[in-house]
RNA sequence: UGGGGGAUCGUCCAACGGUAGGACUCCAGACUCUGACUCUGGCUAUCUAGGUUCGAAUCCUAGUCCCCCAGCCA
C-alpha cells in the first residue's frame, strides 16, 4: 500500500509509481556496507533513504554485509556497523544477511554462465588484462582464452574453487564485449582467486566473487525490489541487469542512483578516514572530530538530529556539497530541545564579592530548562567566592560590549546584580581577581525598583564547583573543500582539539550521564565523555551556542 | 577523440507547459534573567544561444561547463 503523500525525492516518486502500478507489491530495499571501516555521515544518508522507505511505504528494508572482498573486511567493523545502524533508529528485523551467505549460490551461477557460454576462465596476469583492456577512446582487445571449451572453463574453474592455483593466476571473466564503450562491459571479472581467510566462512573459500557478480545476485535473492546506489555505479547498471538478465534468479531488482553526501570542512572518503586513524591524526574511529557516526554519538550529536539534517538536504542526482552549518543547526534544533541546562565556567576568573559575609551561603533556584517546565527546578549554591567566564570581563570594554567591566553592573544568572568595584592584577599585568559589590535587594536576579542590567552573565561558586577537563573541538580540516586523496594531511586543522583544563562546573553536573547532551547556558552543548574519572570529569562540546556578539566582533575588526 | 550522468538563490532541495517556492546562511528589527531560543521583515537564482508555444526552469536544436568510469576494490 503506497504512501498517500507524494514522494519527496524522484527515488521516492519511484516507489510510489511502482506500487501504485502494481509493479511491486511491497517496497524491499536494503542497505549494504563493506565491512571495511566504520559508518559515516554519508552512510547516514542512504540508510535513512534505504531504511526511510521501507517505513514509508510499508516495505521492509535489509542489512546486508556486502562481504566479498576477505582481505579489506574484519569483524569489528560487523559489530560497528551493526551498532550504528541500530544507534541511528533503524532496524532490520529478522533481514540481517551477508552476501557470504550466498557464496554458494552464486558460485552455482557462475558454473550457469560458463555452461551458456557466457563466462570464461582467463589466464592472463593482470598486466595483461589491465593492458588488453584498452582506454577510454579504444577499445579492448579479445582474450587468448576467450574461446576455452565449456568442458575446460568448467574444469578450471572447479579447480580454481579447489585452491589449485596461487592467487592472481587465473579468473573467471564474462564474455561480453571488449569493444564496448562501457569499460565495464569489457569482459568484467567475475570470481578472482584469493588466498585469505573470510571474517564469516574462515577459509572454506579460495575464490571470491567480485562486486558486480555478487550485488544484483543478492538483490534477487532477498526479494529487493528497490536496489538504491550512489552515482558511481551507475555505468555498472548495464552490468548488474546483464547478470540478472543471463541468470535463473528467483526475482527482478532494478537499480536506482543518488548523488552521495559531500559536506564543507569535512572528509568522507572510507580511505582518508581509515587514514586519519592509522596514522594517528585523531585518537580512533570514534575521536569526536571524526564525521563516523561512531565519533558525532561519542560528541554528543543526537541521532535526531542526523535524521533531520538527511531530511532537510534531500535526494537528488547532482553532485553537491552540503554546507556544515546546516548539519550544525539539526544539531543545536534537537539539542536545544532536549538539553538540561547548567552553568560551567570554561576560563575561570576569581570574583570576591565584599559586601557578602564570609564563611556563609545560600540556595538560590534556578530553571531546567526554559521551554519546558516539567524539568523542573534545582538549587544553585551562592558565596562569596565565585567564578566568572575571563570573557565576560573587559577592563576597556569596545562600544558593544555590554557585560562586566569596572563600574558596571550585571546580573549573575538567577543570584544577584553585582558591580564590579575592583580590579587586581598579577606582575604580569593579567586580570586575576575582581572585587565586587551585590545588592542583597536583587536576590533572585531582579530589582524591587526596575533598574536594569544589560547582560546577564553565567557563574559557579568557588568552594562548591568541580573542576573539570573540558575539549573544545574545532573542524578536522581547515579548508572548506579538503583534499580527499593524499594531500589531505596538509588540510588538516592543527587546532581542531582545545582542551582547558581548569574549567569548573556546577555541583549538579556531577551526575551528568556520558554521552547525555547538557547546555552549558551561554556557551553550548556539552556531555561528560567516556574518559572521565571519580576525582576528574572530562566534558566534550559537541557544538557551541549561536554567538552573534562573536560574530559582530570578527565582523568589526574584519573592517579593521 | 569512448561511455554514463548532471547544471535553479551564497549553499542544499522543490516547481513534472500556467505567478520560480522552501530550508540553511546573510541583512534589518522585536523579544529576552542565556548576546541562546522564538518572532517579524528583507536581499539573492533558472549555464548560453536559437526555436516551438498565448505561455518554457520544464519541450526541440546547437553549444558550454562540471562529475564518474581504464581494480583480480566496493
Amino acid at each position: 500500500m503506497a504512501s498517500a503523500e507524494a514522494g519527496r525525492d524522484f527515488i521516492r516518486d519511484i516507489v510510489k509509481a511502482d506500487l501504485d502500478a502494481g509493479r511491486v507489491e511491497q517496497v524491499v530495499t536494503r542497505f549494504p556496507p563493506e565491512p571495511n571501516g566504520y559508518l559515516h555521515i554519508g552512510h547516514a544518508k542512504s540508510i535513512c533513504l534505504n531504511f526511510g522507505i521501507a517505513e514509508e511505504f510499508g516495505g521492509q528494508c535489509h542489512l546486508r554485509f556486502d562481504d566479498t572482498n576477505p582481505t579489506k573486511e574484519e569483524q569489528e567493523y560487523i559489530d560497528a556497523i551493526e551498532a550504528d545502524v541500530r544507534w541511528l533508529g533503524f532496524d532490520w528485523g529478522q533481514h540481517l544477511y551477508h552476501a557470504s551467505d550466498y557464496f554458494e549460490r552464486l558460485y552455482n551461477w557462475a558454473e550457469d554462465l560458463i555452461r551458456s557460454g557466457k563466462a570464461y576462465v582467463d589466464d592472463q596476469s593482470q598486466d595483461e588484462i589491465r593492458h588488453n583492456r584498452g582506454t577510454l577512446t579504444e577499445p579492448g582487445k579479445n582474450s587468448p582464452f576467450r574461446e576455452r571449451s565449456v568442458e575446460e572453463n568448467l574444469d578450471l574453474f572447479r579447480r580454481m574453487r579447489a585452491g589449485e592455483f596461487p592467487n592472481g593466476a587465473r579468473v573467471l571473466r564474462a564474455k561480453i564485449d571488449m569493444a564496448s564503450g562501457n569499460i565495464n562491459l569489457r569482459d568484467p571479472v567475475l570470481y578472482r582467486i584469493l588466498d585469505a581467510e573470510h571474517p564469516r566462512t574462515g577459509t572454506t573459500w579460495k575464490i571470491y566473487p567480485s562486486y558486480d557478480f555478487a550485488h544484483g545476485q543478492s538483490d534477487a535473492i532477498e526479494g529487493i525490489t528497490h536496489s538504491i546506489c550512489t552515482l558511481e555505479f551507475e555505468d555498472h547498471r548495464p552490468l548488474y541487469d546483464w547478470c540478472l538478465e543471463n541468470l535463473n534468479v528467483p526475482s527482478r531488482p532494478h537499480q536506482y542512483e543518488f548523488a552521495r553526501l559531500n559536506l564543507t570542512y569535512t572528509v568522507l572518503s572510507k580511505r582518508v578516514l581509515t587514514r586519519l586513524v592509522q596514522d594517528g591524526h585523531v585518537t580512533g574511529w570514534d575521536d569526536p572530530r571524526m564525521p563516523t557516526l561512531a565519533g558525532l554519538r561519542r560528541r554528543g550529536v543526537p541521532p535526531a538530529a542526523l535524521r533531520d539534517f538527511v531530511k532537510r538536504i534531500g535526494v537528488a542526482k547532482a553532485n553537491s556539497t552540503v554546507d556544515a552549518g546546516m548539519f550544525e543547526f539539526s544539531v543545536r534544533e534537537a539539542l536545544n530541545k532536549t538539553s538540561l541546562r547548567r552553568m560551567a565556567v570554561l576560563r575561570p576568573l576569581k570574583v570576591i564579592i565584599e559586601n557578602y559575609p564570609e564563611g556563609e551561603g545560600e540556595e538560590l533556584e534556578a530553571i531546567n530548562h526554559p521551554d519546558d517546565a516539567a524539568a523542573g527546578l534545582r538549587k544553585i549554591k551562592f558565596t562569596r567566592e565565585l567564578f566568572i567566564e575571563q570573557e565576560d570581563f573587559m577592563e576597556h570594554p569596545e562600544k558593544k560590549f555590554f557585560r562586566m567591566s569596572p563600574g558596571r553592573e550585571v546580573r549573575l544568572r538567577y543570584a544577584y546584580f553585582i558591580t564590579c568595584k575592583e580590579v587586581k592584577k598579577n606582575a604580569a599585568g593579567e586580570v586575576i581577581e575582581l572585587r565586587c559589590s551585590y545588592d542583597p535587594a536583587t536576590k533572585g536576579g531582579n530589582a524591587p525598583d526596575g533598574r536594569k542590567v544589560k547582560a546577564t552573565i553565567h557563574w559557579v561558586s568557588a568552594a562548591h564547583s568541580l573542576p573539570a577537563e573540558v575539549r573544545i573541538y574545532n573542524p578536522l580540516f581547515s579548508k572548506p573543500d579538503p583534499s580527499g586523496g593524499e594531500g589531505f594531511a596538509n588540510d588538516l586543522n592543527p587546532n581542531s582539539l582545545e582542551v582547558l583544563s581548569g574549567a569548573r562546573l556546577e555541583p549538579a553536573l556531577a551526575e551528568a550521564q556520558v554521552g547525555v547532551p547538557v547546555q552549558f547556558e551561554r556557551q553550548g552543548y556539552f556531555c561528560r565523555d567516556r574518559e572521565s574519572t571519580p576525582e576528574r570529569p572530562v566534558f566534550i562540546r559537541t557544538i557551541g551556542l549561536r554567538d552573534t556578539f562573536a560574530k559582530d566582533v570578527a565582523k568589526e575588526k574584519a573592517k579593521g
